[in-house]
DNA sequence: CGAATGCTTGAAATTCGTCAAGATCCGTGG
DNA sequence: CCACGGATCTTGACGAATTTCAAGCATTCG
């Protein structure tokens, strides 16, 4: 538990605070305290009474509800920069979940909602991010309901291709990244078992569309040939 | 295309606009204008520009977006009061449908954004709904990705008739309403296919969950049962 | 009455999950 | 350096659930 440093975060301009300048984020700087959390580790449970939201500020986040059958299902990823809880909602809607080691910059939800009534510009900030969070879950609803596995895993791919290689290489040039997901991380992401999606790579593997180096690494060879089978 | 008269708007208080007073609706009066759909209009097509938002008065719209193969998959049902469109944002995200006759209160979208610029107290409401839909939507992920068949239709009927009958008659007493989508409609939204969609609900009827007496009408005969398969 | 639409039903095919076994990777300690 | 053990991943065989394909029924409307 550090003080923060505004001047200093690493997302200062991708986060909400972005639409504060260095006066104004003096408000947050004092209510703010950073947080780390080791893989693995949890920082809200679904259903329970929570007075905290938080910028991430590096590593990944999965936000998860277990149907009664106790198995999780994975609703979304949050990267750095990304806003984490629910202003004015009393209790947490989803467990929050550090996939890899991560930092949060905390706030207590009553002062943070005070903060941005104050300024326009961030509450602003958030219901445009919250507008397009909408949008995106809808977004996979579609590949969920309709998607068959193929389809599913190669759209996943294909999105974290371009969050994590994003910027290297030219297109047409093979890229290779870490998932950020175990094979068990990835079926609860896309309402799968590990056994298919297992499967199913090694046949993509097989079929020339991705190489496998290491457990964690993929290489796309053929991104054209994923984006028609995620397209169904 | 009537000037509209707020203060006889059905949804008055339940809409985004409960958060003016008498005064402040005056600048929205003179914005908005009424319009009605016929069941199967279409207001708006994912992807093409869109330079309005909806105030929804009356009828059941869908937001839809179609797999590459033609296929559309419903993603939300908007009701009366919901709020329809995407302030800062130049293009659709989804097609949005009239599934019975409808009447909408529209306002072109720049002169909404100034509205909401100028009464935090709406932009607020706005927030805390989209907080709210983004909730909602991730949660349909859930049975989307592992619900069966059987969980979906059973969470789909008891949806449906907390909205449409859920005011009346005493619990333990079977309650009775309309769906508002046809068979394909269900499946739609359900993401499976209409054989399915039917298959199941003839058999909930044959062990007594339910009855269907007429194409689009349902009774719940036992809505704890319908939950436990919805849960599991 | 007849045609059109929407709904139901059946049989075959497919996909995915389940169960079970085996292989590979990786850290630990001998 | 190598052997061991646990975790993760792969592979196979089987079964259940859903889709697909194909009729057939019923309701509505001209």
């Amino acid at each position: 538990m550090t003080a923060p440093v505004c001047s200093d975060c690493a997302v200062r301009d991708r986060a909400l605070c972005g639409a504060l300048d260095d006066v104004q984020l003096g408000a947050l700087n004092r209510l703010g305290r950073r947080r780390r959390l080791a893989a693995g580790e949890r920082f809200a449970w679904a259903g329970d009474e929570s007075d905290v939201c938080a910028n991430l500020l590096s590593g990944i986040l999965t936000l998860t509800t277990s149907s009664l059958g106790g198995e999780e299902q994975i609703v979304g990823l949050l990267y750095p920069a990304d806003f984490v809880g629910r202003p004015w909602a009393t209790r947490a809607d989803f467990t929050v979940t550090a996939l890899a080691p991560a930092e949060l910059c905390v706030f207590p939800r009553e002062g943070f909602e005070r903060v941005l009534a104050e300024h326009p510009a961030m509450e602003r900030l958030l219901l445009e991010r919250t507008l397009a969070a909408l949008t995106e879950a809808r977004g996979r609803m579609l590949t969920l309901a309709r998607g068959s596995a193929e389809a599913r895993i190669a759209g996943f791919l294909l999105d974290i291709a371009a969050r994590a290689g994003g910027c290297s290489g030219a297109p047409g040039l093979p890229v290779t990244f870490d998932l950020p997901l175990d094979r068990a991380g990835i079926a609860r992401l896309l309402g799968l078992t590990i056994e298919t999606v297992s499967r199913r790579l090694t046949r993509f593997e097989r079929d020339g569309l991705v190489r496998l180096p290491a457990r964690r690494a993929v290489t796309i060879l053929d991104p054209d040939a994923l984006a028609r089978l995620a397209a169904g």
